[in-house]
DNA sequence: AGGCGCTTGTGAAGGCGTGCACAAATCGCG
DNA sequence: CGCGATTTGTGCACGCCTTCACAAGCGCCT
């Protein structure tokens, strides 16, 4: 219902497209990278070794170089990762060379705060167009943007040339908005609404639900709480950073 | 540096504790299928096939079925499984059925929308203290909630038994945030901030960050884009919903 | 020029998670 | 009372990801 599985997977079409086709944890890792990169430079240093960067990024040496690798990386033995360079490898590999046009529907209490993100511009994206079904925000000026109404999207993202979508509209009014979208082009979503939204082939969907977090937040303190309390509980659990992202 | 491994699984300390270790694929949809479950007891049912529940939560039936078998659940062969008692069971598990407190640190954009937001009070949470390093934010009402200065955060968590810390202040304020919290006794952290936090053993942290998960869309972007200007690109990539959660 | 120390890149092994496919179990109906 | 339809629970195989350990490469110092 939800989603196709697209149960084999297609046997090699032949020819290696010009592009590596990372793996997605490897993906999932690249922006952290990207950050600490950007520290890095910030702070003058022109070359990382991967135990720095790693450090930095907080994750295992090993497992930034095999990444970088992937990426056919240009690190010199001996010396380490050219900060510069591996900024513009990187950047590259995620298409934040071209600053991306974002539409955000759903103007309420998250996303008011959303529209007012300074991490979205800082890094890549630029939010062009606000959209609400509710007249009584239509019109409203968000961060020296107006509020349009929904009717408007489609028009928008041609016009704009906007090719991701951020949904921040309640549960209800998620997948309408998301077919909306898709049908004027968008191919790529970022979903705030704690639902599933059913697209098409071709257009990847990625959910942030805040409770969820903190439900496996909760999960944890559950299971600490019923370690400690036991006899045997030697407590010699580790905290566990764990980032999000499949 | 951010985090030590703990790089000898432990072996078994003996007695399996009253509590099933499950796989942490598994903890990450247990709040999803929670969801889907409320849902489907809105509508009046009282059973569900894992097929069903499967689809309201946008996964494999297969794998719904292993989840669920992993925490001895009850589910009656040629029926399916009781949504009444199914809530009850995961709720039990995430350590829902107290209400945890939680406390929010950053008030700012993003945080103020946080400290309003529904999701968390509807799925048993209660945010019950707001800090602020900022004097001019401190004493404001946010939410029927008053501001309090990050001074009294040790006292706040004692007194209010919150066990749960959300940082929603600026990178650079994240890790002092962070000790103050742990020195204080909480052993969950939800890092929005856009930086590694370094924490004890013991002490869980969970990241969200919004721009990675746009950064991640915008690779997607970029390969779709490359592969369609492509001449072989036959363009049979299904699209992928990806939720978040390690 | 040669050797030494440091760091990358990677082969191989192990673990985890996923999905298939089927046996076991339960209900309902004739 | 027995049989068939339905659905759960799970053994198994496969693939991805992680991690270790080490060879290959680079720069620097003598």
């Amino acid at each position: 219902m939800s989603q196709q599985r697209h149960g084999n997977t297609p046997g090699k079409t032949g020819a290696v497209p010009a592009f590596p086709d990372l793996p997605e944890a490897t993906i999932a890792r690249l922006p952290e990278y990207l950050r600490a990169l950007h520290n890095l430079a910030e702070t003058g240093a022109d070359t990382v070794s991967s135990e720095g960067l790693a450090a930095a990024a907080g994750v295992n040496s090993a497992k930034l170089r095999k990444d970088l690798s992937h990426l056919g990386s240009y690190g010199t033995r001996g010396v380490g990762y050219d900060v510069a360079l591996l900024i513009d490898q990187i950047e590259y590999i995620l298409g934040l060379d071209q600053r991306r046009a974002v539409a955000l529907v759903g103007v309420g209490n998250l996303g008011h705060a959303l529209a007012g993100y300074d991490g979205f511009a800082s890094r890549g994206f630029r939010i062009v167009a606000l959209f609400d079904a509710d007249p009584e925000r239509v019109g409203k000026p968000i961060n020296g943007l107006l509020v349009r109404h929904i009717d408007e999207l489609g028009r928008a993202v041609v016009e704009e040339g906007i090719t991701i979508g951020v949904i921040a509209t309640p549960a209800g009014a998620a997948q309408g908005v998301a077919d909306e979208l898709v049908t004027a082009g968008v191919t790529s979503i970022l979903n705030f609404a704690p639902c599933v939204l059913s697209v098409p082939a071709g257009v990847d969907v990625r959910k942030v639900d805040l409770a969820i977090e903190l439900q496996i937040l909760s999960f944890h303190e559950h299971r600490k709480a019923s370690l400690t309390a036991l006899p045997g509980g030697r407590a010699e659990q580790a905290g566990n950073q764990e980032a999000v992202g499949s």
